[in-house]
DNA sequence: CTTGACCTTGGACTATACTCCACCCTTTAT
DNA sequence: ATAAAGGGTGGAGTATAGTCCAAGGTCAAG
């Protein structure tokens, strides 16, 4: 059962488009192709499709699904650490963004509340004034 | 008081680079130029880098700051209501932003937390096998 | 035999925010 | 006079994740 790109692609939800960029970037490469050249994909490789895409849901980057996928195809060599280490990476990555856009937040709150919102003319109003004067 | 272009670099902290870059798009642009062609950039421009800044500082892209200097020129026509609406708007979008990385963070942790971390090979580590199953 | 659906490649374009480079000119100091 | 420091322009490159297009080849149905 082979399948041809749009086949493939519309199985995963992805566009053609986007199964040739992902081998492009050596994520997903047809098992053979056709003499006349066409794509075809075994069923691996809609495995590695579905790995790829929930990989991306979790929020990694193609970058580091690249990196999963070395994981993956080598699991005899590596153990549960390698992965779980890899993972655990990633949610102190995350965490860190998640507090530099919680201090955003703040900032942007601390602005919105101290500004009147009224109708007149925003020449004195306080998010002007604040954003002209350099913090920090 | 006119500033070469290297002079409000590190003035404001920026690179010159920074600031042709800045001004192809629209943030500054010097008041003046030499008769061989310097930059030259005065008071108001050394504001204008510092508000620049600043939004940056909380968060908003340089096409938002686009928009904020844009309130910021045209204030005496502008509301207190415009720019709170628009520093609102920018809470609700980091907001949303927030909510999807934590739902990230979240989806990492579970996958973290099933992972056994052992040294044994990862043919078994339910990360990958997690990762590999089309989830939603 | 032709039409339409599907496939191929290469390359350009999007948004974001710069950085670096080559090549050349000006200004300042010794 | 000359060298170093600083400035000018245009264009390419970086990372991220694709999308869109043109020009052409292939395949099945009518
Ligand atoms: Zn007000
Ligand atoms: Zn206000
Ligand atoms: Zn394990
Ligand atoms: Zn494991």
């Amino acid at each position: 059962m082979m399948l041809k790109i749009g086949a493939l692609a519309s199985l995963a939800g992805v566009s053609r488009d986007t199964l040739r960029f992902y081998e492009k970037h050596g994520l997903i490469t047809p098992d053979t192709r056709t003499d006349s050249g066409y794509r075809l994909y075994s069923e691996t490789d809609v495995y590695r499709i579905s790995f790829i895409l929930s990989a991306k849901e979790v929020g990694f980057t193609l970058n580091e699904i690249h990196q999963l996928l070395e994981l993956e195809v080598t699991k005899d060599d590596k153990s549960c650490h390698d992965v779980k280490q890899f993972v655990d990476n990633k949610i102190q990555v995350v965490n860190q963004r998640l507090g530099e856009m919680e201090k955003i937040k703040q900032s942007l709150k601390t602005l919105s509340n101290a500004c009147c919102g009224g109708d007149e003319p925003a020449t004195h109003c306080t998010i002007l004034g604040a954003l002209s004067v350099q913090n920090r």
